[in-house]
DNA sequence: GTTTCTTACCTCGAACGCGATATATCTTGT
DNA sequence: ACAAGATATATCGCGTTCGAGGTAAGAAAC
């Protein structure tokens, strides 16, 4: 997905596809040769992307990459209907979330985002005891724990909090696209 | 990591073990069979862990694990020498952050949380143009592109607070510690 | 009394990601 | 002239993880 958002911005090479997948991932995770170019390579086979040889600007010749027709439209799909991964594992939302404006239907955008919503609004039990039941955080022995649980309930407010400001500015521009499209609304 | 840390606290069966990782994996992570089962067994071979079949109290038979003390060992070597992952993915710091207390020694543990601080402290740019020249959010188009890097330094400040305050706590009680163990100092 | 559900464990094949390794090119320093 | 270093692409083997499938046992439903 990555790739393809990127690549959708613009071309770019392999080389400089890593260092920016790589700054995304999360905070900086570098992306190893032997994952890029193999799935360059299978992006290629499924048509999603082409490769034009180009002279390297400072070295060795690079392969400039294109999003096609077909790239772009596996890219919405994504999007539109992420699994479920990408909207319960944070690293993998953020990557979503980088290029979610490729989904250009704000509804559709909207969507996506109330799914996220909805996952961070069930109330996160991380620890229990040993018959099973939830322990809640001042009940907690370890610091750590304590920060964890903390932390973490701070940065889905925060998350929520700006989930239903944008969710809100969505649906009225997708409220006046209509208006526009389809004439006075009763 | 996870389930040695989780045998630390007490004796549990897989089953069991399955459900605390998930809810601790991040937000809720399920962790698969294949994956867990195996898991388990290789922490076996390696002396990690033993294993005694008792009755199910619901159903089948449980083989229930105990931490051995080669396990408790290896624990705290991963927890006292992270490997750069821990520090750099959020999710696995989080399960790190959930076991850092049995590393018992407030030196080492203050140790640990300074090398997460430190990665914090590295400015995060997410975002290059054509030209590799990093765009600030302020001129992003795309508003989940803002939201995102909002986000970001909004949880990263609230956990560096956090990381300070501990850090100072840890080295505090540290210090108490070796003027009761060794006397006044100068 | 038989199906169905939940608990509980295990294995296998496929897919995935990483690190090591290799290669080619151009620039810069000596 | 030549070595070193950054750029740039590619492959292979390895270990890890997943998902699908299978087994077994007790409890509850019909």
């Amino acid at each position: 997905m990555a790739i393809l958002g990127f690549l959708r911005d613009f071309p770019l090479h392999g080389y400089d596809l890593k260092n920016r997948v790589a700054s995304l991932a999360g905070h900086v995770r570098p992306i190893a040769d032997g994952t890029l170019y193999p799935t360059i390579k299978k992006l290629e086979d499924a048509q999603c992307l082409t490769r034009r040889t180009a002279p390297g600007s400072v070295a060795a010749p690079r392969h400039m990459l294109e999003i096609t027709q077909i790239g772009t439209d596996q890219l919405r799909r994504w999007l539109r209907d992420p699994e479920q991964g990408f909207l319960t594992d944070d690293n993998k939302w953020y990557v979503l979330l980088a290029f979610l404006h490729h989904l250009e239907n704000p509804r559709e955008q909207a969507l996506v985002l109330a799914r996220r919503r909805e996952f961070l609004d069930q109330p996160a039990q991380l620890f229990f005891d040993e018959l099973g039941a939830p322990i809640p955080p001042e009940r907690l022995e370890s610091p750590f724990r304590k920060g964890l649980m903390q932390i973490h309930r701070s940065t889905n407010l925060t998350e929520i909090e700006w989930l239903d400001r944008q969710i809100g500015e969505l649906n009225q521009r997708a409220g006046y696209a209509v208006r526009q499209r389809g004439g006075e609304v009763s």
